[in-house]
DNA sequence: GTCATACTTCGACATATTACGAAGTATAGA
DNA sequence: TCTATACTTCGTAATATGTCGAAGTATGAC
């Protein structure tokens, strides 16, 4: 586990924040079972960009939208624009980084 | 990583909606770096109280209380009562569920 | 029993979050 | 250029959250 210091906690915080909301967790949880991790979000895959959230999700595009900006702005994933369409995945080592937080405490 | 499902999914967007709150985060982080983990907080340890977590925190006791009941309701730590004291500790193998569910995934 | 200490519950308020649809922007293709 | 598709931004409304102080409850000491 880790020590307990306030710098990194609050980016853990808003880690935590982006995936408290059930949409979100479910949207990061597709993104990361995509592939290995860092892989791009491709529409000939089983991953789903924007729309495809939005439909499978069953929530409006735009909140789909406002989800993807909240879980960019906590580091969890990225994004960039092919064509029409956002390709999306989550941010290399990231997984890594949570679950290592976690880890048991080495006694002090 | 957790494969997708939507079962577990709700009580983990718990866990971390609990861990979202920067105060409620140090709060945890405090009683997991008590000693082991599932280890009573004690008086006579570096582990705070409710009064100790007001005093240090900056945080009025009636905010201390609610949120340990937060922390209580996500599955993350126990309370009892020892006198007038409320003793308070990380429940066992909460961490290491926490760190397993970043496990990168076994490829599908 | 009375008083002090430790904590919880209640009521209130400010702020944040989630969600939608409508309107706007970007890209691809005819 | 015009149109269709994909996504974002804006405005708005309902609900949730974080916080405090005041009042309430539980325990221990005298």
């Amino acid at each position: 586990m880790s020590k307990y210091d306030s710098g990194k906690d609050e980016k853990y915080a808003e880690m935590f924040k982006a995936l408290s909301n059930p949409h979100r967790l479910k949207i990061f949880l597709r993104l990361a079972c995509c592939g290995p991790e860092g892989m791009a979000c491709k529409k000939d895959n089983i991953c789903e960009c924007v729309g495809d959230l939005s439909g499978n999700l069953g929530i409006a595009q735009s909140t789909i939208s406002h989800h993807l900006k909240e879980l960019h702005r906590a580091g969890l994933i990225s994004t960039r624009r092919n064509g029409q369409r956002i390709e999306c995945w989550v941010d290399k080592g990231i997984l890594g980084k949570l679950s290592d937080f976690f880890k048991t405490p080495a006694p002090d």
